[in-house]
DNA sequence: GTCTATAATTTGATAGAC
DNA sequence: GTCTATCAAATTATAGAC
């Protein structure tokens, strides 16, 4: 692993604990075997390696999706595939959402994590509008879907802060099991 | 208005923006007017103003929103009425909840200031779960109604990240007009 | 790519005078 | 209650050698 990919690893793992200011250049550094000094090589400054790391987070996050309309096509239920990724990154990491967390912290982040941050987000949004509307066809319509789409994000959203904070993880399987009247309106 | 008071003040407007790190005692000392040594003689340590602050903070919002049963007494829908507590949090101040954004750094804060932000959402599901068994009486059980609580303080939360985020707040509006299925079940 | 050395700033905290 | 003075530590960042 490049010493660039283990930095990020690392300023993931602080950063899905505790925000944008729970890393430092330094631990950074400590934890891959490097000075700080080196890390600037990289990464010029703290805010270009926050805006890498919330932008590789959302293309990683993306591509494990996969292609909503493939999941239709094979009768499975995106909202349920889509479910299972978050119940994925609570369970398995112990661990927020890195973009919850700098969502959250959106009005204190520099200029550039914001705006990956803030891209999450929308492309999140985009792909749950999709689905719903390959899923549901003439019964819905582009508003109708989008809405869903943001109900059931925040609610994702929501329902980890939760199960953090109350530290478990059957508050996540309640907030979500109520997902299910409003997928089948 | 007191020192003390004042302090506190200073201090929510900034972690409410970018949680407990965005908050330094020279910062609050400037904007009240005294020293960054004189905070100590009123809050210790920061750990003990960031405990007091969301120990206010939830007496404030529990204050609040009054009795559930007296609500229910004069038939007006607790939901909405706790609905409108955090819209009024996010639309009237422009910010997040304060155990919001601590509650998503929750793993990361002090152990006093995890312990009462964790308490704001145990009282908050509390309420809302009183609230639903008063209002539909016969109609669901204990489990039900904390369930119900739970899933409703997930999507506010989720939604507030959401409208911080997107800058949106019609996003708000979007996410708690389809608490309506669920709440009338 | 990584190092040493270093700078400038900020931070939480303490001692002791008034 | 508030001050001055001070501290030790941490932080982001830069210059320049290897």
């Amino acid at each position: 692993m490049s010493k660039r990919e283990a930095l990020l690893n690392a300023a993931e793992h602080k950063a899905r604990i505790g925000g944008y200011s729970n890393f430092s250049f330094r631990e950074l550094a400590n934890e891959v075997g490097i000075k700080s000094a080196s890390v600037h090589y990289h990464f010029p400054t703290k805010e270009d390696l926050g805006a890498e790391l919330a932008k590789r987070y959302t293309e990683n996050f993306l591509s494990a999706l996969g292609d909503p309309e493939e999941l239709v096509k094979l009768s499975q239920d995106p909202i349920e595939h889509y479910v299972g990724k978050f119940r994925h990154a609570l369970i398995a990491d112990q661990k927020m959402c890195l973009c919850g967390l700098f969502g959250a912290e959106s009005d204190a982040l520099p200029n550039k994590v914001k705006l990956h941050t803030k891209a999450f987000f929308l492309k999140n949004i985009q792909w749950l509008q999709k689905a719903i509307e390959k899923r549901e066809g003439a019964n819905t319509t582009p508003v109708k879907a989008r809405n869903k789409a943001v109900f059931i994000l925040s609610l994702l959203q929501g329902s980890m802060m939760l199960s953090k904070v109350l530290d478990s993880n059957e508050i996540f399987s309640i907030a979500t099991t109520l997902i299910e009247p409003i997928n089948n309106h």
